[in-house]
RNA sequence: GGGCGUAUAGCUCAGUUGGGAGAGCGCUUGCCUUACAAGCAAGUGGUCGGGGGUUCAAGUCCCUCUGCGCCCA
């Protein structure tokens, strides 16, 4: 067998993707007779690429997937992209922008079938990507939340909200992206604290008696006034209401009134009011029956109302203008620096602007209810826990959704307007006749769907909803959930909802919440940075098992993950280790005839000790598996491959491998080997999809398995009964006095290849029996040709020693000990003892503790005073025949 | 302003009913030992953020202070 001396990912990944995809075990089988294990993509945006957040989410998913269907389940990982309204639309109309038009010249239709025919074109990249990733979803179940159905599945949820009176539509203050123009839902803002100013600006009395004194941090807004608000309580102003106050710039004068919302103790006490452009000053504007004045066009400028001064001026120009005039004018009093929350859009993060304007929501409250309720009977649990609250908190103050969208990248409102007789008809199909006045002047809604409208239905629009398909009623509800934390209200909540309403269903039983990727100083990712990695580059590099590796390895549960490129030397390190352990391996054993039978096998200490190791991990494994807890596997298997398995079971098996003489301990060695290679190839599967099925493929051919691939093979059952504590514990007393013998030979610098003997001074009988049977393991592990062993004998002179537990280990190298040096590292251990000793026995001389603590711990206790007090006197001893 | 979270080795983090402080990376030293220098071997490194309390016993439970992060208004 000719295996390559280098590791090439390339050729192996694409090799078994394309095999498996052939044979179709992405394609889980509805078997009534068992539940399957169904997980929902998060969809990413269709004209997408590929981020390392998309690594880490997709990754986690594939591992859960591939673990799961290794159990047996049927299992599915239903994949699909979305159409990113706002985002998508942004792209093409920059192109149209870059070629000197823009979408109105064009006009709607024309944008849109641009727009699709740009996702025909880029739509499958990152689809490409997952799957160079290793994702091992049902691609035959593939969905797009624009084609044919799920867009059916959006007009059917849209009618019978608006049937229900939960969608309805109105004049609200809405947050305004004028860059993207368009409506924005409330989580679709981000906030962040800015330092700005407060500017105090003089508004003077009609009757020419003075003025009262307002601040503002926005005053390109005091254009659209309409009054001037104090708290009732004030005695300042409480004479002053109902007067008049002059509007400086423009020819209207406003009224002095009172309102509970407003501070005393905040500013000047007085606030302007501009119900149009503030959401609080429009709740006031209501209360008193004002007008709302819109100053501000959907593009941040400055309109007609404003004035023929400002007229055209984008906000922030009016904004100088208005301060420079203010100052000239003798109307500004003083500026003031302050910090506040200020909104921006989620896609392109400019600044949001309140806007007055007629929108479509859907009424929350009721679809809320049995939302939380799932949550808080248990149905559906949060991980990491803390997230629940996050949840319950958002849900308990749930406001209404704002839904419609002024673009036309989307599913555009199934609402028709009659221009004669205003007549609102919500319904699947065209409408040309008003169903009241008959008149055919109807028009459609020009607004589409919030992206999160469709989104919110992927648990069952995806699996065909709304018909009664056979998937629909199989796999959901789904099981878990992978997704960040920063779309628990934009997409979680809201799947809940919508899958308890429209198919009395919890849509999935565990949300897992996983954190960001950030860089190596801890910003988040962003193309503006210039800090993000592209992925596929690195899997060019180091292979996808080597990428999911690292980052699964590095991600804790439910943190923050940190990327850098050096992080990555993890996976592609230990891809290198596992590839030339599998190397050495097959190299000797083609050269080896026949398998024994497993009752055949002659085994002795090294052999016991990995099969109890092996199934030690395979239980801790498990559990992470099943818990999520993903980077604990990673690390676990980690260990084990290749501190238990590579640096001592190989090492060991070497001597065994060559010796022609004793044939039965040969083929035990190379059984041993190769089973324990393939458990942990099942073990580390789900992480390594690649490496490990091209090595579990070749030892196929020398260690006969049933299974036609890794990836659909068993994943190993934890046999307890061949966890043996007694061996674990000779074993590692084994390992601890071969440690201790390469310590000494360390410091005294001998060369790693010189042989030396030994003296062991040991302390019983079953001592003796062990470290004679396995003389072996120290002549191959620490170079010992000729090892003495006495029990209870006497000190070796002119030697350097050791404690191991209860024993005593010399190096005997007359004339070369550096005495000096030999009391000083005795007297440090000696130390170490000496303090942990006084420890245990002012634990054991304290009657609370024999009295209070547990017996077994008090035991536990005694047997270590026995341990470290036997340690110490050898200690001292050997520390006084040195002198 | 309200809420959530977090503080453990130089860095990133484990530490699951309270009972002998761990991993990976880094660092130091020696090795091209016939699978692997992307490696092997031996080491170094911590008043578990400060203070107080409960307990025989606290990294772990409670209170408080400080720092940092996130969400919401």
């Amino acid at each position: 067998m000719e295996i390559n001396k280098i590791y090439e990912p390339n050729k192996i990944e694409t090799k078994w993707y394309q095999e498996w995809t052939d044979k179709g075990y992405f394609t889980p089988e509805i078997d009534e007779s068992k539940k399957p294990f169904t997980v929902l993509i998060p969809p990413p945006n269709v004209t997408g690429i590929l981020h390392i957040g998309h690594v880490l989410n997709n990754t986690i998913q594939d591992v859960l997937i591939r673990y799961k269907r290794m159990t047996g389940v049927p299992t599915l990982w239903l994949p699909g992209t979305d159409h990113a309204g706002i985002a998508t639309q942004n792209v093409v109309e920059k192109k149209l922008q870059e070629e000197g038009s823009n979408r109105h010249e064009i006009g709607r239709q024309a944008l849109v079938e641009k727009i699709w025919e740009f996702k025909q074109e880029k739509g499958g990249r990152i689809i490409e990507q997952l799957k160079k990733l290793g994702c091992s979803c049902d691609w035959t179940k593939e969905r797009f939340t624009m084609d044919q159905g799920l867009s059916g599945a959006v007009k059917e949820v849209f009618i019978h909200l608006y049937n229900k009176g939960l969608i309805y539509r109105g004049k609200r203050i809405i947050n305004w992206c004028p860059r993207c123009v368009t409506a924005l839902a409330n989580d679709e803002v981000e906030h962040s604290d800015e330092s700005g100013k407060l500017w105090h600006i003089k508004y003077p009395f009609a009757d020419g008696t003075g003025h009262i004194e307002i601040a503002t941090t926005r005053p390109e807004t005091m254009l659209g006034d309409v009054a001037v608000a104090v708290n009732p309580e004030d005695e300042r102003y409480k004479d002053l209401i109902g007067k008049e106050l002059t509007l400086p710039y423009t020819a209207r004068t406003i009224p002095l009134i009172a309102d509970e919302y407003v501070d005393k103790d905040f500013g000047s006490g007085c606030v302007k009011i501009t119900p149009a452009h503030d959401p609080n000053d429009f709740e006031v504007g209501l209360r008193h029956n004002l007008a709302q004045i819109l100053v501000i066009d959907e593009h941040g400028v400055m309109n007609e109302t404003a004035g023929e001064d400002f007229l055209g001026l984008d906000r922030y120009e009016c904004r100088k203008k208005l301060i420079k005039k203010l100052e000239e004018d003798g109307l500004l009093i003083k500026t003031q620096d302050h910090q506040h929350a200020v909104g921006h859009c989620y896609r392109c993060d400019t600044v949001i602007e309140p806007y007055l304007s007629d929108q479509w929501f859907v009424s929350m409250k009721e679809l809320a209810e049995p939302a939380i309720e799932v949550v808080r009977n248990g149905q559906v649990k949060f991980q990491p826990e803390r997230w629940t609250k996050v949840y319950m908190h958002w849900m308990e103050n749930v406001r209404d959704w704002c839904i419609s969208r002024q673009i036309w990248w989307g599913h555009r409102i199934p609402a028709f307007y009659c221009d004669d007789c205003g007549e609102i008809m919500v319904t699947k199909d065209e409408v040309t006749e008003c169903s009241k006045c008959h008149s055919k002047n109807v028009r459609q809604e020009e607004d589409v769907l919030d992206t999160w409208f469709s989104s919110w239905l992927w648990p069952f629009s995806t699996l065909g909803w709304p018909e009664k398909t056979k998937e629909l009623d199989y796999f959901l509800p789904t099981n878990v959930l992978v997704t960040g934390h920063e779309i628990i209200y934009l997409w979680v909540a809201r799947m809940i909802m919508a899958t308890l309403e429209f198919e009395q269903k919890i849509p999935f039983d565990t949300v897992f919440l996983h954190g960001i990727v950030r860089d190596e100083i801890g910003r988040k990712m962003s193309k503006s940075l210039g800090n993000s990695p592209d992925p596929i580059h690195i899997i060019d590099e180091v292979g996808a098992d080597a990428l999911r590796f690292s980052i699964i390895f590095n991600t804790p549960k439910g943190q923050d993950s940190y990327y850098s490129d050096s992080l990555l030397e993890t996976g592609r390190n230990f891809a290198n280790k596992i590839w030339n352990a599998f190397r050495y391996i097959m190299m000797n054993v083609e050269k080896i005839e026949g398998l024994p039978n497993k009752a055949d096998l002659n085994l002795e200490l090294a052999d016991k000790w990995i099969y109890s190791r092996l199934n030690q991990v395979i239980t801790e494994v498990t559990d992470n598996y099943e818990n999520l807890r993903q980077n604990d596997a990673a690390q676990t298997l980690m260990q084990f491959i290749w501190n238990d398995y590579c640096s001592w079971y190989i090492e060991l098996s070497k001597d065994r491998i060559y010796d022609e003489n004793d044939k039965q301990g040969q083929l035990t060695a190379k059984f041993v080997l190769l089973d324990v290679l393939q458990q942990s190839m099942r073990l580390l599967h789900p992480l390594m999809p690649f490496i490990t099925e091209e090595v579990w493929q070749t030892v196929k051919e020398y260690f006969p398995m049933d299974e036609a691939a890794l990836i659909i093979a068993k994943f190993p059952l934890a046999d307890h009964s061949m966890i043996d504590a007694q061996i674990n514990d000779n074993m590692s007393f084994v390992q601890e006095t071969i440690t201790a013998i390469r310590n000494l030979r360390k410091q005294v610098n001998l060369s790693p290849a010189l042989e030396i003997d030994v003296t062991l001074n040991l302390a019983d009988e079953s001592q003796k029996e062990l470290f004679t049977a396995y003389q072996n393991y120290f002549a191959k592990l620490a170079k010992v040709t000729n090892m003495d062993i006495n029990i209870n004998g006497e000190k070796v002179a002119g030697a350097i020693a050791a404690v191991v537990r209860n024993i005593e280990i010399y190096l005997p190298l007359s004339g070369l000990v550096d005495l000096d040096k030999e009391r000083e590292k005795l007297e440090r251990q000696m130390e170490k003892l000496e303090n942990e000793l006084s420890g245990i026995e002012r634990k054991l001389s304290n009657n609370k503790f024999m009295q209070n603590a547990k017996p077994e711990v008090v035991q536990k206790e005694k047997e270590k005073f026995n341990e470290v007090k036997g340690k110490l006197d050898t200690m001292k001893e050997l520390y006084h025949s040195l002198k």
